[in-house]
DNA sequence: TCTTTTTAGGAAGTATGCTACGTTATTTTT
DNA sequence: AAAAATAACGTAGCATACTTCCTAAAAAGA
């Protein structure tokens, strides 16, 4: 009972710490986190701004530039995004000619997306500047600070990945 | 000239790593930051489903709720997103009887926003959820992983401020 | 004072990223 | 084989987050 109400009380004064740290605006991690996704938008933008294309089209595109086919669920989820999101992004895609379209003769239901020689052209041109969007983002940080960011990422990434609402690995 | 030539050499063999390094999506810092930030979309939403808020509508009540009354645009640049963005998101909150827009008497091109009793209180009514949200959402850190996160995403953020399309301090 | 520039906001357009609902095709269960 | 569940996709609707172009007001400079 003692340690009962020890915990209650630990968690109570946790829960008030919480909510003390995380009052101000700059102190709260998803804050942050939304500014640096505006600003590797912006970065992206900046680095390819002939080119007109966006951080989750170029994801698509490089996923497909292996030569792999996929439908758009499997290729949504493949960049984390939910299917309705990645259906719009390949409608517009396909519109600019850089990916085919294809209902599957297997699945009637199913559209079977291919790259184009041109989607495959354009992803080697943009490759570099994306890289370079990269590159400047975490330009601040030291080799060893972009190691422990990666790895905290990435630990959030998967231990979280259920709470997204296009999880990765689901299909 | 011999100098030039190394450096070159070495600035084409970053390159190349570089290219190497991003060619997965999942090394990619912006795409594990694009993922972190929707999976906190996803666990505030989850939190707050109860009172259908948003972070950003969330961040511009709780920067009101001292009582202070500023124009949209330093509302908006206050939480970080563009003026148009900003203006829909007061609309939006001002619709649901969050807060007031009332003409300047000052500058009659501006806008003053204020919140309402009833915003105030919805304030005080989701804080505590919006901290389970931030607390879920760094939960699989230690306490040391945190710091080290917090400290590095303020770094970057501060370093690459004016990358974004809504840089804070610029007005 | 008058002109120029800057600033606040509105309106329209586009992209991402969801939810909710419906349709059709496939798979599983009975 | 028929019924039920599941899966792929489409459409509609909403919120965030920009861009560009516009109007009107304010500030700065000549």
């Amino acid at each position: 009972m003692e340690e009962k109400k020890a915990v209650a009380l630990q968690e109570t004064k946790n829960k008030s710490l919480k909510n003390r740290k995380f009052r101000e605006l700059w102190n709260r991690p998803g804050y942050l986190i939304r500014r640096l996704h505006q600003i590797h938008l912006g970065l992206f933008a900046e680095e390819c701004k002939d080119e007109d294309v966006t951080p989750v089209q170029f994801g698509m595109l490089s996923v497909l530039a292996s030569g792999v086919e996929m439908d758009q669920l499997t290729l949504s989820m493949s960049v984390g995004v939910d299917r309705v999101s990645g259906a719009d992004v390949i409608k517009r895609l396909e519109r600019r000619g850089l990916l085919h379209r294809n209902r599957s003769e297997v699945d009637k239901r199913a559209r079977v997306i291919c790259i184009t020689p041109k989607g495959a052209e354009f992803v080697e041109n943009v490759r570099p500047k994306m890289a370079r969007a990269q590159a400047k983002l975490v330009a601040p940080l030291t080799e060893e600070e972009l190691a422990e960011l990666e790895r905290i990422l990435k630990k959030l990434v998967e231990a979280n990945n259920d709470a997204s609402r296009a999880p990765l690995g689901v299909n």
